[in-house]
DNA sequence: TCTTTTTTAGGACGATTGTCCTAAAACGTC
DNA sequence: GACGTTTTAGGACAATCGTCCTAAAAAAGA
């Protein structure tokens, strides 16, 4: 097995344990016994558990990117592509009432634990927040596709908590209509401002 | 120092440790020297660090009821005190930024710990949700008062992790005048009486 | 095949963890 | 002052933590 594949098979596995157990709760130990490897092979690849914690952020925001991008490329419209990010929810729900979202959660205990990564980890909040923004300026809002970005942010972030907290699987899928019927609402504003913006025919 | 007050003392620097730093990373050691007392005094008051959780949990839930009730026997329209739910983002605005909330922190570590008192420190939201859905059956939201409670829950939740992910009270402030304006919506359409239509922002 | 580099296993290290014990100090009550 | 109870301090404990070292095994290149 090549030493660029034990690598990445550590940062899934340390990825898949930060999230489910959190950071501090994970050890090397944990990662290492996960990938059958022994500590001190482990430390061969990773010095510091810093050092994983970057390249699970990494890999994250390489998988977050391409899934974003994806959604951008397929020949959608931006509403479309905003219910894509909303439905996340769905998809992803019987992990995220277990374990919340792995964004939301992992900015939570590194602020919590004051560490350095925080910076980092809340890059990966800025990829959805700056794509959602993008979106909702393709809709026609103009100056506030932002505040509308971090609208929308913070609702699904709301909701995987209080999915968490209440193992409530219909309480997802009640708030995801309600984003998405919202999204419709914003839509029509953001069409009515175009067509006062463009000029007058008569 | 009476023995109470020695106990009080102990729960209330854990309670503010457990926020501040989390639950697991909060040591025994740590709230021992908060409230100046060795490891084996600590020992004397608590055996072991769940019973310190649970104590923890206790005290949130009197104080979060006894901030509840106040609201409620004070003389208020349901809709203001709603507003002063919303408004406890803008009171902790500091300590939200940099620690999140209270509630929803402790519930996602215990979740990823898969703690026992999991089902405990939920029942902090149990109170909040409860306590809206009364408000908002009294604001004349007859069968969907539970779902309505659960959004503005779910909405404040995801203000309190953005907000300490971007550390941006900007974004506190808008959100809680969005927010605000929604509830002024739902009481129309309480007033009117007709059936409220699924939670809705505009 | 011989040599060099990469990868591995296993254990040592000091520190810290939650838990527990013991003995002395402080206290209230006679 | 003497006595029984409550409260205290300090350290022991086994386990685990992140980190680091060394030497052997595996792989690669010549």
């Amino acid at each position: 097995m090549s030493a660029a594949s034990t690598r990445e098979q550590i940062i899934e596995a340390a990825d898949r344990l930060f999230y489910e157990q959190g950071f501090e709760a994970t050890s090397f130990a944990d990662i290492a016994s996960a990938v059958n490897l022994s500590r001190g092979n482990f430390y061969y690849h990773f010095q510091t558990k810093d050092e994983i914690l970057d390249a699970v952020i990494a890999l994250r925001m390489a998988n977050t990117r391409k899934m974003l991008d994806a959604w951008e490329t397929e020949d959608r419209a931006p509403a479309a592509r905003i219910r894509c990010f909303v439905h996340i929810l769905i998809a992803n729900r019987a992990k995220i009432m277990l374990y919340g979202c792995p964004v939301g959660t992992l900015c939570h205990e590194l602020a919590k634990l004051d560490h350095g990564a925080q910076r980092k980890a809340g890059k990966l909040f800025i990829l959805f927040r700056d794509w959602l923004t993008r979106q909702f300026a393709a809709l026609g809002s103009k100056g506030d596709a932002d505040a509308l970005a971090m609208h929308l942010l913070a609702r699904s972030q709301g909701v995987a908590t209080l999915a968490t907290a209440f193992r409530d699987e219909n309480f997802i899928r009640r708030e995801v209509d309600d984003m998405c019927a919202w999204l419709d609402a914003q839509r029509r504003v953001g069409k009515r401002r175009s067509n006062a913006a463009s000029p007058d025919r008569t």
